[in-house]
DNA sequence: GTAACTGTTATATATGTAGTATAACAGTTG
DNA sequence: CAACTGTTATACTACATATATAACAGTTAC
């Protein structure tokens, strides 16, 4: 699991550690019950402080992405995953509308719009293939 | 154009009012050339501050969808829209990876996926019709 | 038992953003 | 001249982000 974060970037650390755990779950490279790095070896080697981790690690917990324990540490969600929400949903559709209406702004056809999705979607499914 | 806004929302009230006003333009209630209220006069209808209003046209005139004259005050960008350049496409990727990613954990779809994209797009340019 | 680790909590601080408030300036319009 | 326009400056409050240091409670290994 490498971390790549962008320090110029204006979303918050916390949440693209988030973003990339998250697209670890979804490419396949982290699966369920998978450990993950404690709170402080995670913040040295990526060089960032205990608490941005710990933020990162409770709201994913929070989420149901991840299962922390006393015992075995941070564990990427071995039981079910979280499921469709109404809480998910219009969450999703909220940061959703922004980018297709601005899409739509600049000129892009539905079916452009609807093959970038696909794209990335196989972008996203095939890049953990290789780690397997 | 109604302004809704939601003052609990995480997402900054300039950052709301620029989406609707994108929306908007996406939906065609708002064409090219048409007014919007004065800095003052809009900040006075939603109720919030001349200069939020300010920062939000600010950076939609930046990004190209609106111009600001002395005479005219603010409009709809007339004349070409701002088309598909290489940091909106770097953008709207930074922001669309995480929610496929999500969705993909989540269970869904490829093709669930792209139907909430097309349900979206459609409700988005259809909206606008009613109000031509 | 002690040492080294785990997540967790508390406190403090620095920094930046968001939002409001008030005021003024320069230009346009009636 | 009066009333409007966008624009700029300044000041302030509030909050989120990120860091730093420290401690607590529990687990694990020697």
């Amino acid at each position: 699991m490498i971390i790549q974060l962008d320090m110029q970037s204006d979303v918050p650390i916390y949440n693209q550690l988030m973003n990339q755990i998250i697209e670890g779950i979804a490419s396949g490279s982290l699966k369920p019950g998978d450990p993950l790095p404690s709170v402080r070896s995670m913040a040295s080697d990526i060089g960032i402080n205990l608490h941005t981790v710990n933020k990162a690690y409770t709201l994913l917990k929070q989420e149901g992405f991840i299962q922390i324990h006393r015992q075995k540490g941070v564990v990427i969600q071995p039981d079910t995953m979280p499921g469709i929400t109404p809480e998910y949903q219009d969450k999703r559709n909220a940061y959703l509308k922004p980018i297709i209406a601005e899409a739509i702004c600049r000129g892009l056809s539905e079916e452009q719009l609807l093959q970038i999705v696909r794209d990335m979607h196989n972008e996203i499914t095939q890049t953990g293939e290789e780690n397997v």
